[in-house]
DNA sequence: ACACCAACGTTGGTGACGCCAACGTAGCAG
DNA sequence: CTGCTACGTTGGCGTCACCAACGTTGGTGT
């Protein structure tokens, strides 16, 4: 029909644009899934750094999440309205609060966990098994070199 | 120091997060080069557009680009108030407006390629020359595959 | 004991990106 | 002529990411 309806060639082998079209694709994904679910990207983050490495302080819980003190603080209030964390004060440091994942939060993290898994399933369908543990791979590496100076 | 600041584990190994934090890395490296020549994203992928498809209308731009209408208009009066572009009406169907990107937007374009150049290399520093290859595969296969339905 | 600095939680604001609803205008098909 | 569609424009919303500032608390140096 129409030429030129598609995306500049010199972008679709820029990696940049790549990544960040890909991503906004994924997050659209992941946003759609979590939403089925009332959840957004902070929530499932924090419930699952949560339920792997156990009650944390809230910066804590930000450094690990790589979300800002000021989010995790917004998030944490969302997700102690619907009772599925605890946020009670350190007793051994009164500037701290412990937040921790209540039965309800480990049932949402769960729901969650389904409606991502079945995210991963449609995202990766087009590659093969090899392809998508060398693109966890590739990304994994671009990952971590980044994230040294952390 | 203190364990268990590490992401964890299971966003880790999980495409759709690496996907987004890498996005959000090289997000980061991208706008930071980007803005370094006082321009973002959108002016970006517009100005590439018009350089490779030639004059456009507004709408067009946005399709090939995969951004909104409005968020075009916003993005074309930035660069129009540089002179980066001109917009005109278009005679042959007068609810349109032709795009064309001026001599100072191709410079402005240069400078912004020449930045990208740069964020590309640090971006994939980590990578040898065949992985980034096969990452740009994997990521256009997805591409590809998840763009079909436009 | 004191002053000093660092960390914590909190509030508030900013920006980029992506998306949607609505409007008036203009082209086109029946 | 009547609709339907496309176009440009305005305005708004939500997510993610980041920053500045404040008061409180902990730890350190002197």
């Amino acid at each position: 029909m129409d030429p030129g309806t598609q995306p500049p060639a010199r972008l679709r082998t820029t990696p940049s644009w790549l990544l960040t079209q890909t991503a906004a694709h994924a997050g659209r994904l992941v946003a759609d899934g979590l939403g089925a679910v009332a959840a957004r990207g902070y929530h499932y983050r924090l419930l699952a750094a949560l339920h792997e490495g156990g009650p944390a302080s809230q910066a804590d819980l930000g450094r690990r999440c790589g979300i800002d003190r000021s989010d995790v603080v917004a998030a944490l209030n969302e997700l102690a309205t619907r009772d599925l964390i605890r946020r009670d004060p350190d007793p051994d440091d009164r500037r701290r609060n412990v937040i921790t994942l209540t039965p309800a939060g480990r049932r949402e993290l769960h729901r969650m966990e389904q409606a991502l898994d079945h995210v991963q399933t449609t995202l990766l369908a087009p590659l093969s098994g090899p392809e998508r543990a060398e693109l966890t791979r590739l990304l994994t590496a671009l990952l971590d070199h980044h994230q040294q100076p952390r």
